[in-house]
This record gives structure tokens, sequence and C-alpha cells, in this order.
DNA sequence: TCTGGGGTCCTAGGACCC
DNA sequence: TCTGGGGTCCTAGGACCC
């Protein structure tokens, strides 16, 4: 038996553009970004895109005028259409082994050390997950393949980034003195868990590309840095530090939304918070948790640095800790009205269920009531039910609001082609 | 006019205890 | 003039990820 282990990073090149190109093929080969909620930022940028120089998380209005002279066509975030389609490259890879960790909505890590010999080594196996992708959902992956995670990622940057891979990179098939060559090329913030921050800090100590890093004392980057740069020191070198991560439940729950326009009245903010609340709450119970405070915070425009700038928030324990919406966005409604202040133009809401638990082992208190909590139980079990098969809001407090003027931009989102029956693609 | 959303982990520092 | 030592827990803030 093989005794080092092969970690593969499978990552979806350019995620949510390749999405839109699946069901709109005349999208191919043109300039293509999707915007952040609210349309907001580029987010996804197809290579051409890229290759124009537009950066990740531009936003927007700042480059309209760029994108209308380079035809750039530009999407609103579909993220029932990219959840659905995450999924389905998630079944996908399982086809090849359970042993995998769904790392992001475009990323999974896979142990293959035992299983890449039935597909002929770890390389051919990376080409058939390739090929097996694209034919059942239509996406373009890369494969980054090490003997640890760090290093697996730094793999996939080189598949991505070099076509002399093919799309795969193994770092085991590589000799000493190529790895070396490689890190040398890749400047050391590309590395996973080197951010902006640190890498500055690294350049002022003469550490500018992944070899110079390899290379620094794993002692002077603890003293300098924290435990999390020594590990990457050593996973660097091969030794493995992190190992596949099984599905935890949230420890906190977080829904926010930017408005589409600035919002002043209570009113407006009571409808935003209760329609937050309720999409949180139905996570909350989606994982099987109970939470034990309510959080709730508003944010004037920060931007805007003329303007009185207003960002409280508050934090509402429970006297139980529950699941149950209603009571949920009371708890959120009567934080909301602890801190709002008129006069100021809000630009952003959002509420935070915290101190989560397991719901099987909530504990009961002395007031509790059973015939209201059977009640809870089965209102929400009719309510998650319904909105999951109807769409999402189909049932909803009152709270919540009919007409929300305040909710976000979303002014070309295209059709939710998979999770919706009045929305399927057409075949002409 | 227009600037996203949702997470985790680590550390430092303060409160508090004996 | 001169004011201990050792520990835990919690929180805020900062860094990172996609």
């Amino acid at each position: 038996m093989p005794s080092v282990p092969q970690f593969a990073l499978v990552d979806v090149n350019n995620f949510y553009v390749s999405c839109e190109r699946v069901f709109n093929p005349k999208l191919e080969g043109i300039p293509l970004v999707v915007l952040s909620n609210n349309d907001g930022c580029a987010v996804a940028r197809s290579n051409e895109v890229k290759s124009l120089g537009v950066k990740m998380g531009t936003p927007w209005f700042k480059m309209k005028h760029f994108a209308r002279q380079h035809g750039i066509v530009t999407y609103s975030s579909n993220y029932s259409l990219y959840g659905d389609m995450s999924n389905r490259v998630v079944a996908t890879l399982r086809t090849f082994t359970p042993d995998l960790e769904v790392y992001s909505i475009d990323e999974s890590f896979l142990r293959i050390e035992t299983v890449a010999s039935l597909y002929g080594g770890a390389i051919p196996m990376g080409q058939q997950i390739r090929q097996r992708i694209r034919q059942w959902t239509g996406l373009p992956v890369c494969v980054g393949i090490a003997p640890t995670k760090t290093l697996a990622k730094f793999a996939n940057h080189l598949a991505k980034k070099h076509s002399a891979f093919d799309g795969v990179c193994d770092l085991h098939a590589l000799t000493h003195p190529e790895r070396l060559a490689w890190m040398l090329r890749i400047e050391v913030g590309e590395i996973w868990g080197i951010g902006p921050k640190i890498a500055q800090r690294l350049h002022a100590m003469g550490i500018h590309t992944v070899l110079d890093l390899y290379r620094a004392s794993s002692k002077t980057m603890r003293a300098q840095f924290s435990i999390v740069m020594e590990r990457i020191g050593h996973e660097l070198h091969g030794i493995p530090c992190l190992e596949l991560e099984d599905v935890q439940p949230r420890k906190q729950i977080l829904s926010s939304r930017s408005f589409g326009a600035p919002v002043e009245s209570l009113e407006a903010l009571r409808e935003a918070v209760a329609s937050y609340l309720a999409t949180a709450a139905e996570k909350l119970r989606r994982q099987q948790s109970v939470a034990g405070a309510v959080h709730v915070l508003l944010m004037t425009n920060r931007f805007k640095e003329h303007e009185p700038q207003y960002n409280p928030s508050i934090t509402i324990p429970l006297n139980e800790a529950c699941d149950d919406t209603l009571r949920l966005t009371a708890a959120a409604l009567k934080g909301l009205e602890a801190i709002y202040r008129s006069g100021f133009y809000y630009k952003k809401a959002g509420v935070i269920l915290t101190l989560l638990s397991d719901k099987a082992q909530r504990p009961v208190s002395l007031f509790d009531d059973a015939t209201t909590h059977k009640k809870s139980e089965k209102l929400m079990v009719t309510l998650d039910v319904i909105n999951r098969t109807f769409g999402q809001g189909t049932i909803r407090s009152a709270a919540c609001g009919i007409e929300q003027p305040w909710a976000m931009r979303a002014e070309s989102r295209s059709p939710r082609y998979t999770t919706r029956w009045d929305e399927l693609p057409a075949v002409q």
C-alpha cells in the first residue's frame, strides 16, 4: 500500500461564468463577468475579461464604461443555479471516491492514494475526473495533486495557468529540481493562507517567491507570524498538517444584504430584517441546530464619507434556544427597535444567529410548554416543505412585507434553469 | 446613482478568580 | 520609594478563505 498521502484539489474554472455558459453557449469566447449581489462588484470573470486586466472585486459602476467599450457581457448572480450546479459536480466526484471534502462552492479535496491505481495512476484519474464532469455537467475543471492540501492548491494553480499540464498537475510526477523551478516562478501571495497583509510583510523580509518561503526557517516564521504560517511551511515541504474535514454544523449563521436604494424608515428596515431572519432560520433548521441569541446590525453607506455614519448592532439573548422563525423574528425586531435612530440613510442590514447548539441536545427549561413546542415544530416543517417545493418566500411572515421596495438590484439574472419548472431551458 | 456575502481561526488583552 | 503570581474565560479585532 502506498504510504504517501495524495490529495487532489478539483476546482471549476471561472465557476459562475462557466455555469452561465453551460446554458447559453453563445457566451463561449465572449468576455463575460458575473456581478455580486446588488449588482455591486465583478466576482467572476471569464479569461477574456481577466486578460483585459479587470481585477476581482472591481465595482461595476467603475468599470461600466470600460465594459461597454470592450463588449463585456454582464450577468447578475444566480445563486440558485450555481448552488445546484455545485451539487452536481460534487455528486460526480463521489462516483470516484467517497473520501472527499467539499471546501467551497466550486472546490473539493479528494484523497486518492488508494484508488488512483484503478484509473491507471493519478494523472489519468485526474483526466477522467475532468472528462466526466465536463460530460455530466458541462463544466470545465482543473485538478492539482500533491502530498498535502497546500501543495495540492499550488498544483491546481499550475494546472490552471500553464497549458502544458493539460488541466492536471501532479507534483509527485515532477522531479525535485522541477518542483523548485516552479516554486521560483510563482509569487508567494498565491499560496493558500497568504493574504495581502502577510504577503506584504513577507516581501519586507525579502521573501518574494514560493521558493523563498519554502527555504525560510520554520522557527523564524513561527516567531514572526503565527502557528498558521508554521503549518504552511511544513505543508510546502510535503509534511501534511491538514486532513480532509467532515462537514461541521455552522457556528453562526449570517444573513445580510445591501439595499437597492438607501432606506430611512423603521418600517422598511423591519421588513428587511424579518426577511433576512427567515433565510437564516431556514438554514438553522436545515443543519438541525437551535440558536441561543440573535444579533442584529445596521450600516450606513461607508463610502459616503460626508454623510453621517451609524453602524449599530445588538445581541438579543433568548430565554430558551429555538429554531422557530416567528420567535426569532420577534427577538430580531426587538433588537432593531433598540438600535434604530431616525435621520440616517441605511445601506445594509443583517441578522446573525449565534450560540448555536445541536437541536437534539437542546436543554429543556423549567417553563417549557410541550404543546406550544409541538405546534411550532409542525408549523416550521410545513413552512420549509412549502418553500422548498414552490420557491423561497412562498409562505412568509407578514413582517417581511409584500412589495419589498428595499430589495436588492439584480437587473440581468439568468433563468434558474435547473431548479424552477417555469424556467427550464428551451431547446429549439 | 452606483462599492457583495458568508464563513473560520488565531491572538491579545481585559475581567475575574484564588 | 515601595504594590505578587498564576491561571481561565471571554471578546474584539484582524487575518484569511471563497
